[in-house]
DNA sequence: CGTGGCCTTGATAAAGTTCAAGAGCCGTGG
DNA sequence: CCACGGCTCTTGAACTTTATCAAGGCCACG
């Protein structure tokens, strides 16, 4: 596949003109990443944002000693990394791929002339921002409000929602990884699932989940949850 | 003053041609609201964003308890409440007026034509929009990897540095308010402070904050905190 | 001078983390 | 094919941090 029909399948650049779609092809860099190699660090100049072609990429920040909690994971066509493009300054968390995986880097300078020239594309952007604003509130929300009990029935309840309200899940992401994006650790996390057994909320095995009281989740996740 | 003039001093609206303040200032609705009152709920139908002309206000989720975690205080010249104008949907938080404020409405239809028509105004709230992001990024780092003095003393830091290093701080909110913008709770910050002056990293009186070791509080901050 | 708002302090309880140990699983290599 | 080492995950016990509940102090304002 030619990349610049990879680019046009890129939901930032929807409604995008044929050439202003070439133009993107002629400034994006396409870098391959191993798992658990580190796309930028914390601090690092920003001067080009990255969309995810293939594979998985988190990002997080890290506690002084090493505890990690995750803000994002991204998968095929999400964007990230564009708070520097627009903000100047510095990355303000790091980038990890989870597996290998095919990034495209966009260069800042070529991209904001490519905005200047392209309402429709800032507007993009601006949804793109807008949405992730409004993620990163529901997770400030859960961290400040809510125990991890009621944050991991809203995050049980997002993942069946997302596959159409289905009852039997799969995680994609190891439990330690989920404990850092609930804001807590995989002793927690364990426990916690261990609690939403024994009140027949769920039932577990290894990473497959089955919902068997999505009522009682529900409530969990709006009461923000005492087990 | 005139509201043209007033419109034209908005960091967002700098760099606006003549002709292009004065669309805004047609669609511009100029409202008042009392200390206390809401200016919009969670859950509202967003159409259109505000700019706080004078006064303060607080945007802000609440638990189902009556918690309240601040998100942001905003004052004179900063918008909000852009989120759902980019995102369509429905508010994400609360928004209500600290104190007597004179905020500038902007309806949702006429701003996004301006915005597609003029690229220096989408780059502006670009800027905006990511200057916001990494704030909740901090945010969400202070809350899940940090204690509660590391926060406090990573605010108390802010707030110097906000004032070109003086060590003589003055709060400009209620300690309540406070609490409740750190993720926490009166009692506790309370006995933060109190831990804090025993410590001899700051003197308190009221609202009134002499910060004595500067090094501590940052160690403090780094560190995550335990005192 | 009394009332209400805001802040502080103390005792108690709950939630989460830490530390330590061990179980289960999987791919590698002998 | 089996044993090994390295992961991830689970479980238990002690401990830390924070919230909750209750009471009292301070101050401004009527």
């Amino acid at each position: 596949m030619k990349i610049t029909d990879l680019i046009g399948t890129i939901p930032l650049f929807e409604g995008l003109a044929e050439r202003h779609l070439d133009d993107l092809a002629m400034i994006v860099v396409d870098q391959k990443f191993a798992r658990g190699q580190t796309i930028f660090s914390e601090g690092d100049e920003g001067n080009g944002f990255y969309v995810a072609a293939s594979g998985r990429v988190k990002i997080f920040k890290l506690s002084w000693e090493g505890k990690e909690q995750i803000l994002h994971i991204f998968g095929p066509g999400e964007p990230f990394g564009e708070v520097p493009v627009f903000s100047g300054q510095n990355f303000p968390a790091n980038a990890e791929a989870m597996e290998e995986s095919r990034i495209f880097f966009f260069p800042r300078k070529s991209f904001i002339d490519l905005v200047r020239e392209n309402p429709d594309l800032a507007l993009n952007m601006l949804a793109v921002l807008s949405m992730r604003l409004r993620r990163f509130a529901a997770l400030i929300e859960d961290l400040s409000l809510k125990e991890v009990p009621g944050r991991l029935a809203a995050y049980l309840l997002y993942l069946s929602e997302r596959n159409e309200g289905a009852q039997r899940l799969e995680l994609e992401i190891a439990k330690g990884q989920l404990a850092g994006l609930l804001g807590t650790i995989p002793e927690t996390l364990s426990r916690v699932l261990g609690k939403m057994r024994d009140q027949a909320l769920i039932e577990t095995e290894g990473r497959r989940i089955h919902i068997l009281d999505m009522q009682g989740l529900e409530v969990l996740a709006e009461t923000g949850g005492r087990l």
